[in-house]
RNA sequence: GGUGGAGUGUCCCGAGUGGCAAAGGGGGCGGACUGUAAAUCCGCUGGCUAACGCCUUCGUAGGUUCGAGUCCUACCUCCACCA
């Protein structure tokens, strides 16, 4: 690993954040000598991050932290257009009133990681000189420094040309419009460093273009690595969805669970892009070897769930978790649906395993029930049902909670209660 | 504007001679094995029903037929070439 100058780029570089640099040297001297401005681009197309995002995020710290100054910027203009960047097919277009709500949910996670006191770090919407371009001008100014020829060969378009799909001019004007952005802060700021995943490689460099032609200024590009799990996953993505940074999206305790089961290949590079610890903290949990690597998971869990959501709801999480699967309670915050007792005399005595499991929330229909049932894949109150006409007594709820303790493998859990 | 091609299970990709709830993958879910891991193996993967079975689904709307994903007509969207 070359050694740097300044402590940006050296960080960056041990925790695993660089992918591609425009001008390493360039940057790391530049770094080195003075305080930088850089800028991350965070588009509004739901109403929170997700993990996907976080390693940008974290990138965005570790500037602050090594002594200079991160822009956060919000998409509120870009987001009207849709980065087309990698997509296989035109997102659909959102409303502005969509756009703004989205960024309200999305901006609050940045005070947990960076510090925007007295200016230390800044947080820009580029709705605020996007929304209003005059066309003409801006195809005159701006729009001339762009050669088709050049946007076309982009990585980022082809898997969309490729395919034989269409790619509009909206769209492609996307990229345009970052760059133009990347000038625009340099112009309000001084920013001179744009970030971003590796997909935005080619946008990135777009902007750096258009900074030499309109202000003669040397801009630098910085990439990290695009995110998968060592097993090839998406970063971010699991089966029920994204692992949404906002706690009324996704609740501490899940959240938790996400960076609880990570695999243990890919626990040494979380802790590094996820976590602010120490990196000899860092090896020496890697070390761990067999089970005993549990316990580096359950840092990495708490830890992260700590820079997200704070050290209460990790501390939380953490415990419900290890009452849950180290001493088989039940824990107290898990779902509680209801069931109707219902007037219906044969419901008299009480319902069948398959309407309490559908009862649960936990499958979306009564087939389904019925499936996981023959699969057996379902326990109530512990035990294991096989037979999905089996009717359960109103009086076999537990004493404690008054419902049925309904489980379905072994990590989903929720409580019916019998109503009526 | 003209010619040719394409749109399939509401996660994705993809086969499909007029008898189709529709091959096969991937993903996901469940089970076994483990360590709340990975890999591997097995099962499941439209809805309703206790069940026979019924209903909905192949771009949209009609039509032919006992029967349509499949044939015909119009329309929509996309692609390629031509203009």
């Amino acid at each position: 690993m070359p050694s740097f100058k300044s402590d940006l780029i050296a960080v960056l570089s041990e925790r695993g954040y660089l992918h591609q640099c425009s001008d390493i040297e360039g940057l790391d001297a530049l770094a080195a000598k003075e305080k930088i401005t850089g800028y991350i681009g965070f588009d509004a197309t739901a109403p929170s991050l997700h993990a996907g995002s976080l390693i940008q995020i974290m990138m965005l710290h570790w500037m602050q932290e090594t002594g200079h100054r991160p822009i956060a910027l919000m998409g509120g203009g870009t987001t009207m257009i849709g980065d087309p960047s990698f997509k296989d097919e035109a997102r659909k277009l959102l409303t502005v009133a969509d756009i703004d709500r989205n960024l309200e949910g999305i901006r609050q996670v940045f005070s947990r990681f960076l510090d925007f006191e007295g200016g230390r770090a800044l947080m820009i919407n580029n709705a605020d000189w996007l929304r209003d371009l005059n066309y003409i001008e801006f195809l005159r100014d701006v729009g001339r420094h762009f050669s088709v020829n050049k946007m076309l060969s982009y990585d980022s378009v082809k898997l969309r040309l490729d395919r034989e799909q269409s790619l509009s001019f909206l769209e492609f004007n996307y990229m345009i419009l970052q760059g133009y952005d990347f000038v625009e802060l340099y112009r309000r700021t001084g920013c001179v460093l744009q970030m971003g995943g590796s997909d935005q490689w080619g946008n990135i460099v777009n902007g750096i273009d258009l900074g030499h032609k309109m202000e003669q200024a040397q801009f630098f590009a910085l990439t990290s690595p695009l995110l998968t799990t060592a097993s090839g996953g998406k970063m971010g993505k699991t089966a029920a969805g994204a692992v949404w940074l906002d706690a009324g999206l996704l609740s501490p305790y899940q959240y938790w669970q996400f960076w609880r089961n990570t695999e243990d290949a890919d626990v040494a590079r979380f802790l590094k892009l996820y976590t602010k610890l120490p990196l000899d903290e860092v090896a020496r949990l890697a070390a761990l070897s067999g089970s005993e690597i549990n316990e580096a998971k359950k840092v990495l869990a708490t830890d992260t769930t700590t820079l997200v959501h704070g050290r209460t709801a990790a501390e939380e999480a953490a415990e419900a978790a290890r009452r849950t699967f180290e001493e088989g309670e039940t824990v107290a915050n898990i779902p509680t649906m209801e069931i109707d007792r219902g007037p219906n005399e044969e419901w008299k005595r009480g319902r069948s395993n398959t309407a309490i499991l559908a009862a649960s929330g936990l499958v979306s229909s009564n087939s389904e029930a019925r499936r996981k049932i023959a699969e057996g894949a379902v326990r109530i109150n512990d035990q294991v049902v096989k037979d999905p006409n089996e009717i359960i007594p109103w009086d076999r709820v537990e004493p404690g909670t008054g419902a049925f303790k309904v489980q379905l493998g072994k990590k989903k859990i929720a409580l019916v209660k019998p109503r009526g």
